[in-house]
RNA sequence: GGUGCGGUAGUUCAGUUGGUUAGAAUAUCGGCCUGUCACGCCGGGGGUCGCGGGUUCGAGUCCCGUCCGCACCGCCA
């Protein structure tokens, strides 16, 4: 060992002179130009193909996958060593690179093997559990509680190599753009407003409990209160609620925050970034602002805050047509909607029984659903062609601007927004059934103008819909005392194909501004004192104007990857309940620790 | 908290109306095979049908409960 680090100084290249001891090249580097060359590979065996007197090894690492070969007549030996290797030994070879008698082009290195003179097994392997193939044989499952094997899956590892990729693209960028990356703690204090956060009991303070973040919110704005003036971090956030496919309990965010700003030069330098990483991730260049749309509209149009523009199929409003023809269904309606699916009219009637069953689903609600074809000689032809008359139908016809072939779908319902959101997943399946949700094709949108607060029923109070930190409309301001309800705010979310990749918003930094809004969320002043004071009191010393954005990290990589889930690109996520399957956490803690942190168990109710 | 789907060989799945010894593919083990690369051929081993209870002469199959997984609703400022 001495002797090797001596070398190692002499040598004045630490990471080439390591390598030399097991290896003198990777697995996926070796072309036919390096013929003859002799070369010291390490690896992980995918495959042993026996062929009696000859044996092939593909030996795989991160870089790729290089055949091996073995010969009885060459060296009966090594070649019977070969035919008793098990899939996932780590082995150390010593051998020749070759060119094949019969090539591979399916594979980078598929021109040479290397035609073996020792081979060293490093350490063997149980037979693992499922294939590490790209192709796996595992599920789901199994993938997670071994995820460390998982994980040498070439298309798993992409993904983690892309992440990669792009939180060094975001660094570069926002260094570019003179941002400084700041750590900010992970221990604070827990706050009402929100997500239910993950707590940590102190042993110091006993009986008190630590909050980790859902995210650095409140920290990043004293930072814009220290004069950092533009500041980001790459962040683990936590937030304790159920999951779903787009949602793990710990996440990373790509958190900035930006002082004498306005939303339009947030929204810039962020659609900046966005562009920047389509450009050097996804070999995209787009050169036209990104779209925006009120969130008035994206209500309106689409049912959603978050709409996939992908395809338009906006939603057309149909009460002032169909109502007061004796259909008591829409008669007694609080709102019509239709879509128009292009060329769908050739729906057989099983199809539109399976759609009307799909929006009857529990989960979406609705009572059912009237369709109505176009036909070739422009007829409408509806489902509720009793109560209309063929002029009506053709004032609805113009209204969704209903071509021979297309197909028009009807939702109606008694509370509007309810009714909207029926119709947009309703939209979404459609989309999906036409073939109009590409994963390779992105659309971006910014939605822009939110409303400062929602009513929540369950509080009984109204809440901020984004958080309690944003600025609302300056034309708006005035409301707050008359109509909070009505408040909009200088938020702003990026969606892109229907997938909230980011958002932000300006934030107050006026004391008496942001009394007021905790005074409309209904804190009492000592309680917003009590929860909020070190935020209210940094802004009686000089608080700058400021704003920002988070983009979710692991949506984005998802996005860029076409995965279905964030935990694809997490190396090792949380499953459905928020266990980790491999650790096996949470985990009950002894009773000695629960002694030290003087937390007593009442688990009656569990 | 709720809805839906699922749990059968190491793994992924099939299993008809409740009826003889629960199958396939793959993996694995043994044999053969000198240009394979999803190698091929022959053979073997491998099952508490998630768990508990019930109905029945008889349950992988039907009923009830429960646990686990996935998707979704609520929730996620």
């Amino acid at each position: 060992m001495f002797l090797r680090l001596v070398f190692i100084i002499f040598a004045n290249n630490l990471s080439i002179r390591i390598e030399l001891m097991y290896r003198t090249r990777t697995c996926g580097e070796l072309r036919i130009e390096h013929v003859n060359e002799t070369v010291t590979l390490s690896g992980w065996v995918q495959r042993v193909r026996k062929m009696g007197g000859m044996a092939f090894i593909d030996l795989r690492d991160r870089y790729g996958v290089t055949q091996l070969a073995f010969n009885q007549e060459v060296n009966a030996t090594l070649c019977e060593q070969a035919n008793h290797l098990g899939r996932e030994y780590v082995i150390q070879v010593v051998g020749k690179v070759a060119e094949r008698y019969s090539k591979n082009a399916n594979i980078p290195t598929g021109d040479i093997e290397i035609i073996v003179e020792q081979l060293i097994v490093l350490n063997r392997s149980e037979v693992p559990p499922f294939t590490i193939e790209d192709e796996t044989d595992g599920g789901d499952d199994l993938r997670m509680k071994y995820r460390y094997l998982d994980l040498r899956r070439p298309v798993v590892r992409k993904n983690l190599e892309l992440r990669h990729n792009m939180t060094m693209e975001v660094r570069r960028y926002l260094d570019s753009k003179g941002f400084l990356e700041v750590e900010t703690p992970m221990l604070i204090g827990s706050t009402p407003e929100g997500a239910r956060d993950f707590v940590v009991p102190s042993r110091m303070n006993p009986g008190q409990f630590y909050a980790l973040p859902q995210s650095p919110q409140t920290l990043k704005q004293l930072l814009m209160v220290s004069g950092f003036d533009r500041y980001f971090q790459i962040v683990k956030c936590f937030r304790d609620e159920d999951l779903r496919a787009d949602r793990q309990p710990e996440f990373t965010q790509i958190d900035c925050e930006m002082s004498f700003v306005e939303q339009e030069d947030v929204i810039s330098l962020f659609e900046g970034m966005a562009k920047h990483l389509f450009a050097t991730l996804r070999g995209v260049e787009i050169k036209e602002n990104f779209q925006r749309m009120t969130w008035a509209d994206a209500m309106k149009y689409y049912g959603s805050d978050k709409p996939d523009i992908r395809f338009d199929m906006k939603f057309v409003e149909l009460m002032d047509i169909l109502k007061g023809y004796g259909f008591a269904v829409f008669d007694n309606a609080a709102y019509i909607g239709a879509i128009c699916a292009k060329g769908a009219a050739s729906y057989t009637r099983k199809q539109l029984d399976q759609l009307t069953d799909f929006v009857k689903r529990p989960q979406i609600g609705a009572k059912g659903m009237v369709y109505a074809r176009v036909e070739a000689d422009g007829q409408v032809k509806s489902s509720v062609d009793k109560f209309y008359t063929q002029d009506v139908l053709q004032q609805m016809k113009n209204a969704c601007q209903a071509q021979p072939g297309d197909l028009i779908l009807i939702l109606s319902g008694d509370d509007v927004n309810k009714t909207r959101k029926q119709l947009c997943e309703l939209r979404l399946e459609m989309g999906n059934q036409l073939g109009l949700r590409d994963k390779n094709t992105f659309a971006c949108l910014w939605v822009i103008d939110f409303p400062m607060f929602e009513w929540s029923e369950e509080e009984g109070r109204l809440m901020a819909m984004h958080h309690p930190f944003t600025h609302p409309k300056e034309e708006d301001i005035p409301l707050l005392d008359t109509n909070p309800a009505a408040v909009r705010a200088d938020a702003y979310d990026m969606v892109i194909n229907g997938v909230e990749v980011g958002g932000g918003s300006i934030r107050i930094h006026d004391a008496a501004l942001q009394a007021k809004m905790f005074e409309i969320l209904g804190f009492t002043p000592e309680k917003a004192q009590e929860q909020f004071g070190f935020l209210m009191n940094a802004f009686k010393f000089g608080a700058p104007p400021h704003g920002g954005l988070a983009y979710g990290l692991d949506r984005w990589v998802s996005l860029f990857a076409g995965l279905d889930s964030i935990r694809d690109c997490i190396a090792f996520p949380k499953n459905n309940s928020g266990r980790d399957v491999m650790l096996e956490a949470p985990a009950a803690l002894d009773q000695r620790q629960l002694d030290e942190l003087q937390i007593k168990l009442d688990l009656r109710n569990v």
